[in-house]
DNA sequence: CTAATACTTGACTAAATTGCTCGGTTTATC
DNA sequence: GATAAACCGAGCAATTTAGTCAAGTATTAG
């Protein structure tokens, strides 16, 4: 498990496509312009997304991205690891029979952590997390304020 | 809050130092051969995380590191933060008044996401870590087959 | 059919980060 | 004073990140 930018870029990207799962496909194009991320970069990691059956590309006019599943059983942790897909070597699938007893003892340590975050991130949905009341009070602010009008709240099943 | 093997080998490196808090000093020449890391690369992890009252060191030969504080006191959160050292431009501290609202939602949104993850490390002291049974299991093992004999199995108070 | 839209792919690049080598300096112990 | 260790800093190679550019392919409106 790994979090960087590249995580950020993909979750929030994920949240945006959440938000607006009621109207249609959402282009690329609009979340380069409003999240300021390069078209192709998101090409890329959109590419991994729909690979991992995380979203749904609809081509032709009109098109754009949508969740493949509904937001309830999208977790955080499934799109940080789609992005990042580390055939991480540090856990599991041990490379070498980890010579060192010393080695292997802080790697399984590690693990035992690394384990933890893991189903921590993996506990959070993106429905679950875009219900917060927190969280709907920055969307409804948003939406009253500007363009894209009339977008109804996020309903969790 | 990013998460990277910069900081897993500063979180392994602490966890070795809290198993070893009994015995005097670790140096880091041990953890370098250990974990199979390089020395100066280790003396720059350990230079941030003494500046960060996490480790003390000890100088002159029998010296090393140790921790600063109690191993009930010293949090994964802490331990990564301090390695990471972002000035974390990305939450908090906006850097412009935040142009675009949408930028300005999904930039909320995901500190949002982010503070629940640093509060979760941050709920992880590297006491309460090496307590659990399951890890306790892995180090009286180790201990019981190799070198470094004798180890009394870390107690917290 | 045709053209517009939008996804797909691949090659290539600049910048940042990671991890390391090397050389030195202090400090404390024997 | 020799030695063992922490400390310090410049610099470098490999990798990853983030992005550009260009040439596709599939879909659908008209």
């Amino acid at each position: 498990m790994r979090l960087s930018t590249k995580g950020r870029y993909a979750v929030t990207a994920m949240m945006d496509l959440a938000i607006h799962e009621t109207k249609g496909p959402v282009t690329l194009a609009d979340i380069s312009d409003c999240q300021d991320i390069s078209l192709s970069y998101l090409e890329q990691l959109f590419s991994k997304l729909r690979r991992k059956n995380l979203v749904r590309g609809v081509r032709g006019p009109g098109g754009g991205y949508q969740l493949a599943r509904p937001a309830t059983e999208i977790t955080i942790a499934a799109i940080i690891a789609a992005v990042d897909e580390k055939v991480d070597s540090t856990c599991s699938e041990g490379k070498e029979p980890c010579g060192q007893d010393q080695e292997c003892l802080t790697h399984e340590l590690w693990c035992g952590l690394s384990r933890q975050i893991y189903s921590f991130l993996d506990s959070i949905t993106l429905a679950a997390f875009l219900s917060r009341p927190s969280v709907q009070a920055v969307i409804r602010r948003q939406e009253r304020d500007h363009h894209r009008p009339g977008i109804p709240p996020v309903t969790v099943a």
